[in-house]
DNA sequence: AAAAAACGTTGACATACATCAACGTTTTTT
DNA sequence: AAAAAACGTTGATGTATGTCAACGTTTTTT
């Protein structure tokens, strides 16, 4: 039931878990089923948990005033979603997150994060790994949309994050990297 | 010498500093003094420190094949600079980093800063506490960049950092905003 | 005080990309 | 198996913003 997610959280510390520890990951971590388009989260609603997605695909975003959606994040197997400032500081969430497939996550409350932060120093140690790299992964991201054209952002994405493609369809890629669907048609007829 | 940082670091922490840990500070963070316009960082370099600005202002930037600078990050007093990429993995520096006016800095070495981060709890409360603050702050500039037109930008930077407006030139900011210095002129001069 | 930079403005023009609309194909639902 | 969505493509047209260039003003340097 756990094992990817022992085996991932292993692969991000300096020294393995302990027996201890992981009879409290699997105390702490409720398998959760998401069926494709469910909301995980809802704009407006508290996050009351964080996920780590064993199987599937989900993506976060907001609707403008017209019904537009914008994808800021898009997420799979081995990934942690969740609404970082509302989980963090019980706010309404300004975005949504919903399942893109059927999904398979183990959820944690806040609470039983909180408690594992207080007493086990891999908490501590994963929690702030991954705020950093995400600190990292961001600012790369700003810097990608203020400087590049269409066209290289979706080179960058092939190079970075390929499984995207063949898992989500061109419309939400085209989201994500800040361009329509045509203007995603239109740059991979012109590569042929 | 070290007040201001000390008020600052006591402002975020939950429990105050004791009369060792700020001994402790006063010996981790050495003054150093920048000229208006001198690197604090050039790109390809390591950062080898982290630096809290007590009086000034910096700026943390880009320069792509053609010369045009592209800014990523402004920071005055109160604020902290470094690449975080590269002072936490000792790699090349993908940025630059310089003083925009003469400024005074407290400045921490990578060893320093991993003594504190190891022996005081303050230090792991401190970095996480900013970490955080950071991936929020950049996870809603990416929202903004891709989805405000370069108007809306501008009224977004007016209400969150209004402080910014006044201390840097304009194509300095347009250059934050993603905009050329034209179109932010145009649209001053379209708002009165 | 003079010279040189840096800064901001304005106009003419160029362009990357969005929008709107129509249509064919593939996938999902019933 | 039929119907309905979802998805992707292509063309015509619109627009926000970039580029280039010239010029006046302010600030900095000497």
């Amino acid at each position: 039931m756990h094992e990817d997610l022992i085996y991932y959280i292993n692969s991000q510390l300096s020294t393995p878990l302990s027996e201890d520890e992981i009879t409290r990951i699997k105390e702490a971590f409720v398998p959760k089923k998401l069926r494709k388009h469910q909301y995980f989260l809802q704009e407006g609603d508290i996050c009351k948990m964080a996920g780590f997605i064993k199987k599937g695909a989900m993506r976060q975003y907001t609707v403008d005033e017209s019904g537009k959606e914008n994808i800021l994040g898009l997420y799979i197997e081995n990934w942690w979603v969740a609404d970082r400032e509302s989980f963090a500081q019980n706010t309404p969430s300004l975005f949504s997150i919903d399942a893109f497939e059927d999904t398979e996550l183990l959820v944690i409350t806040q609470e039983a994060f909180q408690r594992l932060l207080k007493g086990l120093r891999f908490m501590n140690e994963l929690a702030t790994v991954l705020t950093e790299r995400q600190a990292l992964q961001l600012l790369k991201r700003v810097h990608i949309t203020k400087t590049l054209t269409a066209e290289q952002r979706l080179a960058d994405l092939e190079k970075t994050y390929p499984a995207f493609l063949q898992r989500f369809p061109q419309h939400i890629i085209a989201s994500y990297l800040g361009m329509t669907k045509e203007t995603m048609s239109r740059i991979r007829a012109n590569k042929k």
